[in-house]
DNA sequence: TTGTAGGCGTTATCAC
DNA sequence: GTGATAACGCCTACAA
């Protein structure tokens, strides 16, 4: 009924050559005569023949499967982590790796442990980092090669790509500070991504801290919940705390919502009356706002495609010294929107 | 250095049996005796064995991967894909499968020979599934396992879950109707994904048309790039074609964003004198607009879950008569937002 | 109920 | 340069 596939073997006596010759022709270990090649080069193409993964895979020690992990946090991915999924994808595609997506929950280590030992992967991508986190150490001492997007508080030896924060959140201040605000607001991510220390909520909160002091500006962070409600409610908190303010830095797709509401309001225009800069949020939904937000963009894609290639160098080095890590903060790019603007002259 | 992960051999030796004895207590292929299992159980948990899943698949003939088969549209996937994907990959993984990622351009049918050639994957379930779909004979005739999101104009015997566009599209006319609208337009995507047959565009329009004319309404579509400003001048075409339309049914985010503008433009508000419903769309993303977009929201995630249970459904009774695809059409939910209103008394 | 042996399709280590 | 032939780790008739 279905055919079964050709072997190597069946190459090997198509082209009349041993089985081991074909082998080496294919991932030329060794020399091979270049009419003897191309015989069985031919025979292949007859046949229709391709390599069986598994069995190249148990016989080499080399499957050539990657996994990316990637926690599902509390209320699903948004188009930042697919473009890092994506740009994963297409990375290892490209250099003839597969990727498997493998929704490690922070909690069931044990799942981890069973991907690991399996034999199936030959390393991982860890996303969705957190400062201390368990998958990290347990890759670690597990000896699995792994990259990160995102970073611990101390990466050692082991390579990464994250966003530089730092220069983010100065950048944004930056824009606004030229735009001349002198009180300017920070809306952060949930409490609770702050305290299980998520990665961009813990760097950006002490980068915007840094930048505003470096700026001498009057500033108040606030950690708010990933809802519109809780955005809303959070500006008349900031608000009432700090009446004076003018501009805001998001980094909460979902709050910046309900902060533009809270506009509406009490009244105030954006820009006119009230700034808005948005923290590494996608174009693809600062676009769908009104205004449309001014925003810094994370460059996901590449992010996804650096963190595989880090592997990937790793991989291939393997044998021999430990290939000193790359360790790589990529900026966002400032995409300026109508929700900033020169600062009201009062109040 | 790396300590050297336990064989079943070890297993079989520590718990003094035959390794065929491990096999089959651990797959239940064979009946074992209780004390036999139990000593065996206690000798895997001591090594921490961990079966290898290259080895298991080479002989076992089965290798609990399965690829999920997604062609990168022109401007991204959007959040409804990373649900499908989201939703598949926790499936399976639920079932003890991989989910390998696997951006299969359509053009590059080399590619998808090659992923299935490598006897890497038990089966694939196919994403941005088109009319006429290459990828579909390709499986098809290369006698892979797979079922589909989304169907072809003749899904035969292979099982999908798809969205139920008849219904959706009836849903949001009912909708509208029910607010007195008698004038409905509605924009779809792109005219070229329209061209290449991509099924929720072809079907939605089908579906539409039909609804429209049941409910003896005055409609009118039209194809819309993924623009906002495509959109803008797509309703302004529009109006200047149907001036009495008082409402819009929308399947295209990036559009439905410069309908917005164009209403803004002319002064209409928005659901005052115009209602938009928007079709498909997540709620992630309509209730970033102001007003909140009413929508038919996805099953998206259980979507792609459903998908993956066909699949492996399919998968465990391979052996046997081939099993009566399941074939699913989904309805959309209807999410109301502020973007609906009774229809405007004249104009 | 348990044990034995022959694959599964490659890679890699030997000789020639 | 090229050929045999062990591994690789597990599954599964087949025999006991």
């Amino acid at each position: 009924m279905v055919a079964v596939p050709p072997r190597m073997i069946d190459v090997a006596k198509r082209a009349d050559v041993a089985l081991s010759t074909v082998s080496y022709a294919l991932n030329g270990t060794r020399p091979v005569s270049a009419s003897t090649r191309r015989r069985i080069l031919r025979a292949m193409e007859e046949l229709g023949y391709r390599p069986n993964a598994l069995a190249q895979g148990l016989a080499g020690k080399r499957t050539h499967i990657i996994a990316l992990l990637f926690p599902t946090p509390e209320r699903g991915l948004g188009v930042t982590e697919m473009e890092f999924a994506t740009g994963a994808a297409d990375a290892a595609r490209e250099h003839g790796y597969h990727l498997i997506l493998s929704p490690s929950e922070l909690r069931s280590v044990h799942e981890l442990e069973q991907l690991t030992g399996q034999g199936l992967i030959d390393g991982a991508l860890v996303m969705e980092v957190h400062i201390d986190d368990e998958r990290v150490n347990l890759l670690r001492q597990a000896g699995i090669p792994f990259s990160m997007i995102g970073r611990t508080s101390d990466p050692g030896a082991i390579s990464y790509a994250d966003i530089d924060f730092e220069q983010t959140t100065r950048d944004a201040i930056e824009h606004l500070v030229g735009l001349g605000h002198r009180s300017v607001g920070f809306l952060n991510h949930s409490p609770s991504a702050y305290s299980v220390g998520y990665g961009p909520t813990v760097r950006a909160a002490e980068g915007f801290r840094r930048a505003a002091s470096a700026a001498g500006l009057a500033h108040l962070e606030r950690l708010c919940g990933d809802s519109v409600a809780a955005g809303e409610a959070a500006f008349h908190e900031l608000r009432a705390t700090s009446p004076d303010m003018t501009a805001l830095v998001v980094m909460n797709d979902r709050a910046v919502v309900g902060v533009m509401d809270a506009l509406d309001e009490i009244g105030w225009r954006v820009p006119d009356h009230f700034s808005i800069v948005s923290i590494a949020s996608s174009t693809q939904v600062t676009e769908m706002m009104r205004p449309k937000l001014t925003t810094l963009e994370p460059p996901s894609t590449e992010l996804g495609r650096l963190g595989v290639r880090m592997l990937l160098d790793q991989l291939d080095t393997k044998d021999g010294e430990p290939l000193s890590p790359t360790q790589v903060l990529l900026p966002c790019r400032l995409v300026v929107g109508g929700s900033s603007g020169p600062a009201p002259a009062s109040r």
